[in-house]
DNA sequence: ATTATTTATGATAATTTTGTCCGAATTAAG
DNA sequence: CTTAATTCGGACAAAATTATCATAAATAAT
């Protein structure tokens, strides 16, 4: 479903919203050992979620990444995914054709549609907050 | 979402139904002409659909392939992707986790089975024939 | 200022997926 | 029986993705 530098990156930035609700700041380091990633790919990944101000970044001792506890909430899943593989999952057509809409669909468009929207809406609508608090309370795992 | 073999694979088999209610065997060149597709690439997808008994295969001067008309209806596009990509697409972690369930939850697990699940509903209620149909009557298309 | 710590960046490597090539096997037709 | 058409199968190649390594840049603390 999603590349595997969208699976670090949603369970990166889940990891670091967690930290930041508690006003840590964390190391490279760290979230690759908590979330079980590949450190230098996941630094890359990082660096990207930075870039798109979905995650902010400083250099030095005591630096590391953290998510300003404002916007955990208002961070969605679609914003991450977005960053890392862009509209791909919302727009490209089920069969891989080039052109492929209402006008001139291809097999399984409007079957698809139905199926795309709803994984849309669903990233559209799951927040940062809502995953990290699943993880605060111990009901559900990043790694394993 | 699906892999380009698998794209190929749906492709391919919803153009060999087309041509089977007729009655017309097809070669594999038609076949990767009609759909855009490599041809070599295209061959080892309809091997493998082949070994599936989701297709049927000659070889030999007016060979190609073929598929029964009375299983037209009963083939769904579940079978075809699960006869090349396996059943990840229904079983595997949204976030890549090994063990991923409803007792061991990754962060997504709740609302990426409900996603799925829908996939996999579409995936079984679709038959071979139904793409075939849509293609036949002009209203969907295969290539562009 | 120097040092230690940390992210940023570019080069490179490994792996997986996608695609190509070519000869072998099979079969229908003359 | 020979030939031509076709799929089968394995080796190989190219491209994309994932992962590693080394070094630069930034910054806090001393």
């Amino acid at each position: 479903m999603f590349s595997k530098a969208c699976e670090y990156g949603i369970k990166a930035s889940t990891y670091i919203a967690l930290q930041s609700l508690q006003d840590r700041r964390v190391s490279l380091n760290e979230i690759a050992k908590e979330i079980g990633s590949p450190t230098a790919f996941t630094a890359k990944i990082l660096h990207q979620l930075a870039k798109n101000h979905i995650l902010d970044s400083t250099k030095g001792p005591a630096g590391g990444f953290q998510i300003p506890e404002a916007r955990i909430d208002t961070i969605k899943l679609s914003d991450i995914v977005f960053a890392i593989d862009g509209d791909s999952i919302y727009e490209s057509c089920g069969l891989g054709l080039d052109k492929c809409n209402a006008n001139k669909p291809c097999p399984v468009h409007n079957k698809f549609v139905v199926i795309r929207d709803e994984l849309k809406q669903m990233l559209q609508n799951t927040s940062l907050f809502e995953l990290a608090a699943g993880l605060e309370v111990g009901r559900t795992y990043l790694k394993r």
